[in-house]
DNA sequence: TCTGGGGTCCTATCGCGT
DNA sequence: TCTGACGCGATAGGACCC
């Protein structure tokens, strides 16, 4: 599901080994050959994975793509630039149980392995050269894995450092691999356009054209000092070390997560404060519940709201004491979103996040001067544990939070939250 | 044309304590 | 007592990625 720029230059780079020890295994079109996997009957023919009305392009096949189509794109034009396309509803519970088995093969490779997000992954093969061989053919075994027990193809880069075998991985697609060689690190960069380093998206691109900077060549042969001036010291430099294939950057696995959050467009934007602030509710119970089930503790609430114009507002307040508990992240993320100028306009987007993240186990409770103000936090995670357990049973859409002193009728059954 | 939802990281700014 | 420099944490915004 990579969106960097195709190659414009697929050619062999040599076929020497030694020192590329980085793999990059990234699924080709992952949600759609899924929902191919399991509906042969669609295969050879034009498949999006999207939302409703205002969602955008998940996945599109190849078939899709040969008319223009691609990710991110909304799915009005989705629509229109390939009417003929049959378009499935995207089912994220299945992409993950298919990535779950993935990584999982992936895992027996070498421990040394870091998921970068639901479809991709780095690998370290140093330490497994001796068990399963040369870098190809450990990718060549994983990718027949893949099929035979996916019905899915994969991509893999494989070089010295992370950000070429990103690079090459992408240059592989589909169903491909490359190699690329300690030796040619620096001449296959030269041969991409800017837009394909990481980092460098539609707007840092147009900031370095306007300094004459167009390929990864004329950034590689540019002064730092020009760099810097014109994106910024920290990205400047990085950029620079890139563009010469330096990228220190070893495969870590298991990074912490930084933050967890929740988000949802509305349908149709709102101009009832209370609607927005009933989601607002569902979307901190999310957090929270996310919180709890990886044992961790937010010291920071933000929220996020977009209004009609698509004009983007996210406040934040730091907690006294870090939380995991639904109603108190609410009460923040309410007092938050109360607080935002709306200008008079419609909400269209309404997101909560918690950040600041640490174990629960490692958090320092801190006590506040009112016995009972601690008892009645302690008696409402509880609550919220209890209903976590109702969820682990009867499902998620089993139980729900009801806003604060607003006591509803509807099923399912509603845990009042003040 | 009309722009999702999950994230990470960087930069600028401001208030505060020293 | 006043003032400025400095470091630091919190906050807001934005670019970017998949």
């Amino acid at each position: 599901m990579s969106r960097g720029p195709r190659a414009q230059v697929r050619r062999d780079w040599g076929t020497d080994e030694d020192g590329c020890s980085i793999l990059h295994v990234d699924m080709d079109a992952f949600f759609a050959s899924v929902e191919l996997a399991r509906r042969p009957q669609l295969v050879g023919r034009p498949v999006i994975v999207g939302g409703a009305e205002r969602g955008v392009v998940l996945a599109a096949t190849y078939e899709a793509r040969a008319f223009g189509v691609h990710s991110a794109m909304p799915m009005v034009t989705a629509r229109r630039l390939c009417p003929q396309a049959v378009v499935v509803p995207p089912d994220h519970t299945r992409y993950h149980e298919v990535s779950r088995s993935v990584m999982a093969a992936i895992g027996e490779i070498t421990a040394l392995v870091e998921q970068v997000s639901v479809d991709e992954a780095f690998l370290d093969v140093s330490g497994a050269r001796r068990r399963l061989g040369p870098p190809t053919r450990i990718a060549a075994g994983l990718r027949e894995r893949v099929r035979a027990e996916h019905g899915i193809t994969c991509s893999v880069g494989i070089a010295t450092t992370k950000f070429v075998a990103k690079l090459a991985s992408t240059h592989a697609k589909p169903d491909g691999v490359l190699l690329v060689p300690a030796a040619a690190t620096v001449p296959f960069l030269r041969t991409l356009p800017v837009g394909a380093l990481w980092g460098v998206g539609e707007r840092t691109e147009g900031v370095l054209a306007r300094w004459g900077i167009r390929t990864v060549a004329e950034l590689a042969d540019t002064d730092v000092a020009v760099l810097q001036a014109a994106v910024g010291k920290v990205s400047g430099a990085h950029l620079h070390d890139l563009a010469w294939g330096r990228d220190p950057r070893p495969v870590e696995p298991g990074r912490a997560e930084r933050s967890i959050g929740a988000e949802t467009t509305f349908a149709h934007d709102r101009r009832d404060l209370a609607d927005v602030q009933a989601r607002v509710l569902e979307l901190a119970d999310r957090c929270a519940g996310r919180l709890r089930r990886q044992h961790l503790v937010a010291r920071t609430v933000s929220v996020k709201v977009r209004t009609s114009d698509f004009r983007t507002v996210t406040r934040s307040r730091t907690l006294g004491a870090p939380t995991d508990v639904a109603r108190e992240i609410y009460l923040v993320a309410r007092e938050l979103v109360a607080g935002v100028d709306l200008r008079g306009l419609a909400v269209r987007l309404v997101g909560v996040r918690a950040e600041g993240l640490e174990p629960r186990a490692d958090a320092v409770v801190q006590p506040t001067l009112d016995e009972a103000v601690d008892e009645a936090g302690a008696a409402r995670r509880r609550v919220e544990e209890a209903v976590d357990a109702v969820r682990g049973r009867f499902g998620v859409s089993s139980i729900a939070m009801g806003p604060a002193r607003v006591r509803s009728t509807t099923t399912p059954a509603d845990v009042d939250l003040s």
